[in-house]
DNA sequence: CGACTTCTTGAGGAGACTCAAGGGTGGTGG
DNA sequence: CCACCACCCTTGAGTCTCCTCAAGAAGTCG
């Protein structure tokens, strides 16, 4: 059960032998819940151990000094929360329920071990984490380069692509748990000028939002109008370590 | 020799025994030298085998369809280029030499057996892509949420930070091979506005630039303007496998 | 000595911000 | 069941950062 969401992930990359799904199952800890709003992670904290987020939706953010904050991250089921901490001392990144969620803690050492013991999961888990960085750069490319309509746009095709991933029946309407002031907090603007761009797409016809969904109006329009970069996955690496 | 600049970087999280060094040393493939300018790597090509940077710069950067590039990082002696690549079948981003660079390839297959053959190693290598999407995320909170002449002043300190690593007798004066253009690109602005600002930056008592030349004049206000957030790397992680 | 590339300077304009106020919506408690 | 509160979104006006375009100066390389 437990391990049903991490092996979603993990098998985007390559099929998993009966023995890598024992072992991620192994790794699991206890489970815990937390309502919506909880801090999962402080930033600053020393580092703990990792939790595979089960269910719900959760933020990882930077502060600014100066009083803002950069999220750097949704985390949807499946994905590893805090991995990023490990190298160094204290915690990076805050993270934040966004609704009730699920998770189970995967120690440090459980980590380990997987290096030790399964070095085909191990490299996944690896590549797994570069693929986690070049998301970043594109997020990096979409606040420096592209002006604020895109930006909203490529977030909400984005995270319906990989809302997709581990459902495949969601249409063009769905259920979109960030706020106004999330997407500001992404994509580094202000609420108000998010406000106001929505609007400006609305009227264009090509996406509507209302508290909580989105419904998108002219999905061709709007992948052209971001400049759709897909990037195709790997599948079965020929390198990775055979079990 | 080849292992040099590689053992460096991986022994900043953790004291390398004598047999994690030889399995380095046996992972690099041949060496070659490319003059300043030249591509490594290009993005939308097939993927090919990642690259261990002994001498020189290198940047890595991403297309905007307009017309404008961001770039994602820079690339000093002891990174492995091209490894954001390996979970895509098609290259991520531009490699270009900055300098007249020396590099050796290290094959895919080296690092499958990597993970096979050193657990530890492996760890490491993973560790240190960790380090690297943070250093990214807070490149990404740097340009999402601060002023340009802080981005300018937080990208020269990290940047003089790196070399440090390598380096640790330059002082606060150093030769610095990125040009305005390339500053530009790194922070999402343009040549224009860097300009602009360096002057500022002058004119406030904080660094000097000359053409390839940077002079840190008042390193404490630098620093505070920046809003230090400094990083401290965890030492010999307790859970890494044994060699 | 040209031909580049890099950096500088100026003027005008667009995008995004701040501040401030008001309207919806959902939840909670009396 | 209604009143109230907290949070989310909207709207307007004025301002500032940063961009564009364009031209020129200062190095750099063949």
């Amino acid at each position: 059960m437990q391990g049903q969401a991490a092996t979603v992930r993990f098998a985007s990359l390559a099929r998993l032998k009966r023995d890598d799904i024992r072992a991620l199952r192994e790794m699991a800890g206890p489970t815990s819940r937390y309502p919506a709003g909880s801090f999962l992670q402080v930033a600053g904290s020393p580092v703990s151990d990792p939790m595979l987020l089960l269910d719900g939706w959760a933020i990882s953010s930077l502060d600014v000094t100066e009083g803002g904050r950069q999220i750097v991250k949704v985390h949807m089921p499946g994905d590893l929360v805090g991995l990023t901490s490990l190298p160094f001392t204290t915690c990076v990144d805050t993270v934040i329920a966004l609704n009730d969620v699920q998770v189970c803690t995967v120690s440090q050492a459980a980590i380990g071990k997987l290096f030790h013991n399964n070095a085909r999961l191990a490299a996944l888990l690896f590549l797994i984490s570069l693929e986690e960085r070049v998301m970043l750069a594109d997020r990096l490319v979409m606040v420096g380069r592209t002006a604020t309509s895109q930006r909203i746009a490529a977030l909400i095709l984005q995270l319906r692509d990989r809302m997709l991933r581990s459902d495949p029946s969601i249409g063009l309407s769905f259920r979109f748990p960030l706020t106004q002031l999330h997407v500001a907090d992404m994509i580094g603007v202000t609420t108000v000028h998010v406000s106001r761009i929505v609007q400006e797409l609305a009227n264009e016809g090509l996406l509507k939002w209302e508290r909580g969904k989105v419904t998108i109006l002219d999905i061709k329009a709007l992948q052209l109008w971001v400049g759709t970069t897909s990037r195709e996955l790997v599948q079965e690496p020929t390198w990775l370590p055979l079990p």
